[in-house]
DNA sequence: GCAGCTTATCGAAGCGCTTCGATACCTGGA
DNA sequence: TCCAGGTATCGAAGCGCTTCGATAAGCTGC
């Protein structure tokens, strides 16, 4: 392994002085510097980390906890964890991937190891066992998905509500009239992951407002639990003309459900999905969708902790707003028979 | 920060005692041990990584490496990082996560640092250009996925070679003639990843050994190409009943498509899948299929990646049977007409 | 009762880096 | 000509840990 000597030694300066070139933290003479930087290449030279983060007391590393159970749709996390990896190495930072299996001791034991010097928690729950030990160790960090209680953290999600309002503005604008909602399996609700909830608070508003029926079940997002609720749905609510679909699973179910029903897709009825552009798109026809805005997530999450890092403050609360894409799915409502 | 220092003073001992009493290395009295393991836990010790990694030349880190462009369906990647991840830990370790992005320089950056130990190599190419730098580094590692040339490296893969005999043997016993083999997008070809290759070697093999027609087209995996793929195959062999689908994003279309064109599966068309189960199960009928053994090569790839830490060799070839799981959509070919 | 072990503990060196004075030189204004 | 104020560089301390040799104390067996 080269060090720090042996590159002064060949360059013929101290040891502070190939110091103060890496880090540029003093000026040096561009000669020096030059010659330096020459050395460094000829001898293929990189700093000990370790050594590193003993002297500096940082890292350099961003640890990511990926939870354990998990309700977000696979390649979504994935999505989020690439950008975190792309937008962190942006930075000099790397980053650590922690799974939810050792639980919230992870925290503790990565920030009082030093290990890493901020931390990402994806897919936060309302009432995060995480958050406490989190807190506890004082380090700079940045939740993706929203806990009951924000203060004095520092969180990032879809503004979930705004999405439920646009959904149903949108079906509303089109002229239906009644429309049910393919919610996410019964146990997401049950661990109150609040996502959504918040999408139903905000379908609800614009329904109560616009003066269209609503109902809303959960959906485990098999083939089999799909239609057994799209069957529901419409001995409750014959009427039904419009859905929003948030179990991303459904997305496929459902169409092949509706078409084997005979319903036809926009001209019956129309489909809408709060889901990745990938699941949105596979299908035929391709659905009108809210996407879920993943690299969006993974960039802004450490672009907050690097202002943290660097002593600046960060905003407690980024509600990132939706965008609806119109895609084949959805269309005028058919006229009342 | 608590220190080494500070608990060798809360507990009266020196220094080195307490260090010899974390890595256990020398002989402790029973009631040192204890006596110190309590000053640990009362004042919350946590060693100090970098610290530890500058005076023992081990970061306890292995670099994750993730390629940029994926080929493998992002899900089972998913689950190799997990498994990965959690069994890094069982041993201590903590897993780096990198991505494609920086290219094979990551590999001398995170070697040539001391950030990792170790590293695994995820979706490896035939020829892959990180393996020229990996084996400069002269550290351990393991790769998922084979390269042309597997001298000196330690690769893990699942046997595609068996599976396509397995899939061909498994439609032969079920009195198949003639099967068609839906590929993978042209540009995995194009790249040489290798595996879908292994598969149709396999399968040829046995196609030959039992007399079976077939055919072999690549496949985009979304619903138009899909069809397209299907259509030129049934005019190519309209005695075609048996279908094996190495896209993973191709079941979904495939069975769709096979139902509005009035077959029925698996009465008139046997379909097989190499895929993770995840994605057998979603469709009706579920798929028979030879899972993709994700959390079993991440598994691996630690275990031999630790072998190789503490001293001991590990084999260059590590190939998994695959396993076929018989499920609705495979059955008797049809009796011909 | 002492050589010769083993066992338990300590002290000190050193891992490779950052960072804080200190120093040496240079410039320009008085 | 002299000194204030920069600029460029050096030396040394110290970050928190591991590890090696040394030491002290407790045995065994003759």
């Amino acid at each position: 392994m080269v060090t720090l000597a042996e590159v002064a030694r060949h360059a013929g300066v101290s040891a502070s002085t190939v110091s103060y070139v890496i880090s540029g933290k003093r000026s040096i003479s561009d000669e020096t510097r030059k010659r330096v930087e020459r050395s460094i290449a000829e001898l293929g030279y990189h700093p000990h980390a370790g050594a590193r983060a003993l002297a500096s007391s940082r890292s350099n590393i961003i640890a990511l906890m990926i939870p354990l159970r998990i309700d977000m749709y696979v390649p979504v996390m994935m999505d989020i964890a690439i950008a975190v990896a792309t937008t962190a190495r942006s930075y000099g930072y790397d980053v650590l991937l922690l799974t939810g299996e050792e639980g919230p001791s992870a925290v503790l034991r990565v920030a009082g190891s030093g290990l890493a010097d901020a931390m990402i928690l994806m897919d936060v729950e309302l009432n995060d066992e995480r958050i406490p030990p989190l807190k506890e160790s004082g380090r700079p960090a940045a939740l993706i998905g929203l806990p009951a209680n924000t203060a004095g953290l520092t969180c990032i999600d879809l503004d979930f509500t705004a999405t439920g309002e646009l959904c149903a503005t949108h079906l509303a604008n089109l002229g239906h009239r009644e429309i049910a909602v393919l919610g996410e399996a019964a146990g997401v609700y049950e661990r109150h992951t609040g996502f959504a909830e918040r999408t139903m608070d905000g379908l609800r508003r614009v329904a109560k407002e616009r003066g269209l029926g609503l109902i809303h079940r959960p959906c485990e997002g098999t083939f089999e639990s799909t239609a057994g609720t799209v069957i529901r749905i419409f001995e409750e609510r014959p009427g039904t003309t419009g859905i929003v679909v948030q179990n991303e699973a459904a997305v496929g179910p459902l169409l092949s459900l509706l078409r084997q029903s005979g319903r036809a897709v926009p001209e019956d009825i129309s489909v809408l999905a709060i889901c990745p552009d990938q699941v949105a798109t596979q299908p035929s026809p391709q659905v009108t969708s809210v996407a879920i805005p993943a690299q969006e997530m993974g960039r802004q999450a450490v672009r907050l902790i690097m202002a943290k890092l660097e002593g600046r403050t960060a905003k407690e609360l980024t509600l990132l707003p939706p965008k609806l894409t119109v895609r084949g799915s959805s269309g005028p409502a058919p006229a009342p028979r």
